[in-house]
DNA sequence: TGCCAACTGACACCTCGCTATCATTAGCTG
DNA sequence: CAGCTAATGATAGCGAGGTGTCAGTTGGCA
């Protein structure tokens, strides 16, 4: 049985747009938003939807993040690590991690990859902690 | 008003020797089985409960883990991170991150901290890949 | 331009991790 | 040992993230 013909609606490109332009990784509820100033009647479960088949095409890949819902970014970019903003929640990407020690596992495990996070205030959250600190 | 004075429960007591035993980071479910060992009629909500008392006492920390219930472990170790098997899904220890270098953030970030986690097969599971393999 | 199945949007529903409730049990203190 | 009450076990409930359903819409081909 031959697979469905895919169709290019509006709302799958605009999902698109939404993850080539944000440039980092983003939630279902972030790319919603950010899809919906392409398409403005899009719903969630379109996001979803497409999200899912995205990621079978192998043009997504997910990013994910304990305790929160997974992220997700084009495929294809380098081998390099993400950085969690604990104040807005966003997500960023790192450069690559050319020199990184891995630490060494028992014996008789292997390894299959590893993840790197770092977290701490991305640059719009110190700015206007600093700006709310001044004006206080 | 003062504290309400604590009692010293088997129940409690079969939760902290699960967690001293285990030695590496235990999900709630895998408390459960490992102090059931200790006090077979321990429920769930129990666990529940005394790993947040644990937590607030300092006693136990949360390892969070992308996509699963988060883990705990017995507090006060010195920095480390650790490996998750893909195959059974536990959670190891693994040594200090000497010589790890971090990849830099992008200008005005300012970095909290941050987490390392490796991930493939443990030994055990490696072993029972290969024993499957021979005797097939 | 007409057809029709892939797709959409709305929303009910599911799962999972965890918390609240409540009758019963059992530490601790005197 | 009696009595007070923290703690327990069973289970219902909750919230968040995600999926299923279905009537209505629309991309793309003839």
């Amino acid at each position: 049985m031959p697979q469905p013909v895919q169709r290019n609606t509006r709302q799958k490109q605009a999902i698109r747009n939404a993850f080539i332009q944000a440039n980092r990784p983003l939630s279902p509820e972030e790319a919603l938003a950010a899809a919906q100033r392409h398409y403005a009647t899009l719903g969630i479960a379109t996001v979803y939807r497409n999200i899912k088949s995205l990621l079978a095409e192998g043009w997504l890949e997910p990013v994910s993040l304990a305790g929160q819902a997974t992220r997700y970014e084009v495929a294809g970019k380098a081998h390099h690590h993400h950085f969690h903003c604990r104040k807005c929640g966003r997500m960023f990407d790192l450069g690559n991690c050319t020199g990184t020690v891995l630490p060494r596992p028992p014996r008789g495990f292997r390894v299959a990859g590893h993840e790197l996070l770092l977290y701490g205030d991305c640059a719009r959250c110190v700015q206007s902690a600093s700006a709310g600190r001044r004006s206080r």
